[in-house]
RNA sequence: GGGCGAAUACCAGAGUGGCCAAAUGGGGCAGACUGUAAAUCUGCUGGUUUAUACCUUCGGUGGUUCGAAUCCAUCUUCGCCCA
């Protein structure tokens, strides 16, 4: 099966240019997909852009991971951010490497495979790209006409946007067009991949191209915006993205967060984010029709992604901790299990040191939550929050804000388990 | 540089002298129901030891007033239009 075939039924083509097909046809093709740095860690967000590379290279083509240091810098006005902050060049070097090894994890970057991947920055031919030479070199082939009919631009001019469009953001497009350009007289790249809001900037390369190196050979294609059944925004939670780094997010967190995808989302989820055949696919969405409490399409996703970012430990270790937390008789198994096991469970949950005294000497639970360990904000909403029953210690319901605290409460002589409504948990430990 | 307009809680947005911690909607959190899902229903969504109470808040500063988110002055920022 080709590419673009395996894309569209994965449901992850929103369009591409005609004549994309016949130009993959050719042989080994080269394409490139941006990615800001602007952390270093890539978050579930970027993952539809990192499938796309994995697809690509599975077909036998080249992929090129493009890391946006000089294009990050500016914002791209089509996500409607504010203007970006400049980071500096160590940072934007450290990133860089970060994301390349957790890229690592989809892509082949290092055999000696005519198709291996490659990771480059346009920072490194940016920065010592003039002001002058860029608009004289670049700028005299596009027209202002022709930038401000792209969606992006003429959203922000409208009235709807309340904020106006600086000039750094209106050159966003020009710098990412470039990227093409550079990348298609140096490396051969011949195609783009990206979201749909990126096909706006995407053109302008092709565009470009056209222009400056007489290619009618360069192409586009975009992948669709993951939407959530609900409306809401894909890849966030309670506490933000959901990080590929075990660091910001734990492969704990990792897990739940697929685990946890609603029945409407989870078919059109498990064909973009992992790798299964269709037949396994097809399969398992009999199973969740004939049996949708058990959640096998829920379970399978969770699964592919935690091995494949983190490792079947990990996969192993969010299976049993999620059995722990989740079934109804923990209060006992609780003060039983050992504590190795204890911290192998909580492992990636916030965790608050708290003074052993203080709990000997029985100080208000009000106290301990909010200034001795912040688990709450403030003593107000803790109230509220045990008045609406959503406070457990220990698995066990509190229903007084002020009760005392006591060593009983310590499971294996020094942890506290706090849990804020059904999935949220904080692990206190006494010293 | 000139003219007009705007700035309110996470966001959008009402309020234009006291009844305002501030309508409404969205979002978020929690509870019930379930399957750790969706839908639905309920509660909460500035702070304070539990409050028909007090304190802090409506871009900044100063003023008028018994009393200001609301009136005045000034500054700042932003938008639109003209040059």
């Amino acid at each position: 099966m080709d590419f673009i075939q395996e894309l569209t039924w994965r449901g992850m083509i929103h369009q591409y240019m005609p004549g994309t097909e016949e130009e993959l046809a050719k042989g080994m093709a080269t394409a490139y997909l941006g990615i800001d740095p602007t952390a270093d860690s890539l978050h579930i967000g970027h993952l539809v852009g990192v499938m796309m590379l994995k697809h690509l290279q599975r077909a036998g083509h080249k992929p090129i991971a493009l890391v946006g240091g000089a294009t990050g810098m500016i914002g791209d006005p089509s996500m409607k951010s504010q203007e970006r902050k400049l980071i500096d060049e160590p940072t934007l070097r450290h990133n860089q490497e970060c994301i390349k090894r957790q890229l690592a994890k989809f892509l082949d970057f290092d055999s000696d495979a005519p198709n291996a991947a490659e990771m480059v920055n346009n920072y490194d031919w940016m920065k010592d790209f003039g002001f002058l030479e860029f608009i004289r070199d670049i700028g005299k082939h596009i027209t202002v006409n022709y930038m401000m009919a792209k969606d992006s631009v003429k959203k922000r001019l409208s009235g709807e946007s309340s904020n106006g469009m600086s000039f750094t953001e209106f050159s966003y497009q020009l710098l990412q067009g470039y990227d093409f350009l550079n990348l298609y007289r140096t490396k051969g790249c011949h195609l783009q991949l990206g979201g749909s809001d990126q096909w706006g900037n995407m053109t302008t390369g092709t565009e470009l191209i056209r222009r400056i190196a007489g290619g009618e050979d360069a192409f586009c294609i975009t992948c669709p915006l993951i939407t959530k059944a609900d409306g809401g925004k894909f890849g966030k939670t309670e506490s933000g993205n959901v990080w590929l780094d075990p660091a910001r997010t734990s492969p704990y967190a990792f897990y739940q967060f697929w685990l946890n995808v609603s029945d409407a989302d989870a078919a059109r989820y498990i064909r973009i984010f992992t790798i299964l055949s269709r037949e396994e696919i097809e399969a398992l969405e009999a199973e969740q029709a004939a049996d949708p409490g058990a959640r096998p399409l829920q379970k399978r996703l969770a699964r592919e992604l935690t091995v494949m970012v983190h490792s079947e430990a990990d996969y192993e270790a969010a299976v049993e901790a999620s059995r722990i937390l989740f079934s109804n008789n923990t209060a006992d198994i609780l003060h039983r299990i050992d504590e190795a096991t204890l911290l192998a469970v909580f492992d990636g949950v916030p965790r608050f040191t708290v003074s052993r005294a203080d709990i000997e000497n029985g100080i208000k639970l009000a106290d301990l939550l909010t200034d001795a360990a912040p688990v709450f904000p403030s003593k107000g909403e803790m109230r509220k929050m045990v008045q609406g029953g959503g406070l457990s210690i220990n698995k066990e319901k509190v229903t007084d804000p002020y009760a005392a605290a006591g060593p009983e409460m310590l499971l294996q002589g020094r942890y506290i388990i706090v849990q804020r409504g059904k999935k949220n948990y904080s692990l206190l430990i006494a010293e």
